[in-house]
DNA sequence: TAGGGGTATATTGTATACAATCTTGAGAAG
DNA sequence: CTTCTCAAGATTGTATACAATATACCCCTA
């Protein structure tokens, strides 16, 4: 997605950005990949000045390290990085499902009912993804909130790699918990209790954490 | 500040970055003023190149707001996004707060102290915003987390044209409140208790923000 | 053979020229 | 007098050329 936002025509950057964020975050370049200006510059038949302004928001927006007259790379976080965020969304994401709460439709709900419906039959990693994706970003969009938005979506974006990776390694029945806490979550919402509906999803997204720090093999760096 | 950390020599763009952002924290650019990009690179002798990655910089850090083929403003809140900033701020500074009292020096808590001490005896406003962002960066700055401190430094940055406004406003005995807040904190840190630590720094936010909108004359627009 | 220095190459950073877009203001029509 | 149209100017966006920096490889020395 990127803040890609902005009014009427695009440029050519943000429409470079929009790409490579989609690329990015569908998994087709690894955490640690190098990212040379050129070679995007190719791919999208433009020249490196407008590449070089998309680095710039990609990195704004998490999904890309530029080092000085080194280079980018596809960001990549550590262990302790990766809690450093789920705890970060621990703390903000209920509080943005309060701000969204009061706006929801009972057509929003419904749908995120049918969404955690979805993801219990499916078992496709992939679509797991971006149907909980999906499912959480459409519980926040009752907040008409400008900021907060923006950092719950670039939490997202960072930890997307590890949820990848995370949800791979899982075997089918390891989802339970997580069906659970989403109908849980939805039912807290049908009957209004932010209450309920905040302490339900700041436990899915500690639960996460916890079992995520039980796999440091996800992670490369050290630091 | 602005991300311009890097490695090694930093790039003019960076530079460009650093020099604009320490003046717009300083006010010497009011909230919704244009800025043309061939004045800023007149100003630093170079071409626009590095003052547009300058800028993105800037509007990655939130300093500045973008919009595609128009132009370049610094950034504006309106009383509900400061609120928002704020509510965020309650509930993730009081967490780098935990993750930094482990590994505060004495040092740096009786650093912390003759702040507090200093913020008191002083009557300019002015003084007044450097001590109090001098005060809070210092308590956090045991934590050794990369990505919780960006983003409350971006907080810091994106709401100090209003605490100042908010500032210049005040009378003398209007600062009191904050001036015992900031001894309590001393005090908690001193004796190693993160709860109350965390419970004192959430109500010095939380009675900012709630002081902060009983002024909506501060804040022009109006979504 | 291992390690260090230095040059060639690759890559990023900046300046300049040009293209695309937006803004402003004058003039005409109602 | 007001409002709309349109063109000229101003400003931003992109391409290309060149400069500065970093990387990689070869060669020399121990």
């Amino acid at each position: 997605m990127v803040s890609t936002d902005q009014s009427g025509v695009s440029a050519l950057s943000h429409q470079i950005a929009t790409s490579l964020s989609d690329e990015i975050l569908a998994g087709k370049y690894l955490p640690g990949t190098r990212i040379l200006q050129e070679d995007i510059a190719r791919k999208f038949k433009a020249s490196r000045s407008p590449v070089r302004e998309a680095l710039q928001m990609l990195a704004a927006s998490g999904l890309v390290k530029l080092i000085a007259h080194t280079g980018a790379w596809i960001a990549e976080l550590s262990l302790n990085e990766c809690e450093e965020m789920y705890l970060i969304r621990e703390n903000i994401e209920p509080l943005m499902l309060r701000f969204s709460l009061p706006n929801l439709t009972t057509e929003q709900i419904s749908k995120l009912e049918k969404i955690a419906q979805a993801m219990e039959k499916n078992n496709d990693p992939e679509i797991f993804l971006k149907l909980d994706r999906e499912f959480h970003l459409l519980s926040y969009s009752g907040a008409d909130t400008a900021l907060l938005g923006e950092m719950v979506e670039r939490m997202w974006n960072t930890t997307q790699h590890y949820r990848r990776a995370y949800t791979v390694l899982l075997t089918q029945n390891s989802f339970v918990n997580a069906h659970y806490e989403h109908h849980l979550l939805v039912a807290a919402l049908k009957r209004n209790d932010a209450d309920d509906a905040s302490r339900v999803l700041f436990g899915h997204i500690r639960r996460t954490r916890v079992e995520l720090s039980t796999h440091p093999e996800l992670f490369q760096s050290q630091n």
